[in-house]
DNA sequence: CGGGTCAAAAGGCATT
DNA sequence: AATGCCTTTTGACCCG
């Protein structure tokens, strides 16, 4: 994996999706990170044209379609020990995208949607279906971690003011690493809070 | 360089 | 057998 293409976390997509959707709380701020958003789409698609880590880094992705796990069989390695060394893919920015935006429509994919989305986007079925395991999983945690912190702000007497500080801390830290999103807005950055 | 975080992938077990 | 959930392992990245 290069510099040149840094994967775009899941997370981090999740997390435009859901200002886009309006949930957030900053309007100026939600404005800016949709535009942004498709600034770095395109960006995203003409990256992907120019360099997929899958050719260069990766076996994982040019795998052929007749084997169901081959990322497991053609990019994992063996150490000296003889013990199975994982590989792990990253995925470009547009296969993440691409996939958040099916699974927004979708938790679940059949068979069929599976391996259609699989060759579209150039990954494995198999990579598809741990995908969608994993961010499911996700969803679940996040959604029980925010009910549990919802519990605890109210046992606490805690107003809403002190939820959203704490969502908009949590936003901070996650997209610490992530100039392009902070680089949205003069006033927005850590200092800001 | 060590530690923390995130995400891909594998393993185990349950369900259909 | 296929797929689900959940846990663990692994590797990349970042920060102090």
């Amino acid at each position: 994996m290069t510099d040149t293409v840094k994967p775009l976390t899941s997370f981090l997509i999740e997390d435009i999706l859901s200002i886009k959707d309006g949930t957030d709380f900053n309007g100026k701020c939600c404005l800016q990170v949709t535009e942004r958003c498709s600034e770095w789409k395109e960006e995203s698609e003409k990256l992907s044209e120019q360099f997929r880590p899958q050719d260069a880094a990766f076996g994982a992705r040019t795998e052929s379609p007749h084997t169901s796990c081959p990322s497991s069989s053609e990019s994992s390695s063996f150490s000296s020990a003889g013990k199975q060394k994982r590989s792990r893919a990253a995925f470009t920015h547009l296969q993440v995208l691409e996939l958040e935006k099916k699974f927004n429509h979708q938790k679940y994919l059949s068979a069929q949607e599976r391996a259609h989305l699989a060759s579209t986007l150039r990954l494995t079925e198999t990579q598809v279906k741990i995908w969608f395991q994993n961010r499911r999983y996700k969803t679940k945690r996040k959604q029980q971690t925010s009910e549990f912190c919802k519990d605890a702000h109210k046992a606490d007497g805690l107003r809403d003011d002190l939820v959203r500080s704490s969502l908009i801390s949590s936003f901070c830290k996650a997209y610490q690493y992530r100039p392009y999103l902070w680089d949205c807005s003069p006033s927005w950055g850590p200092t800001f809070w």
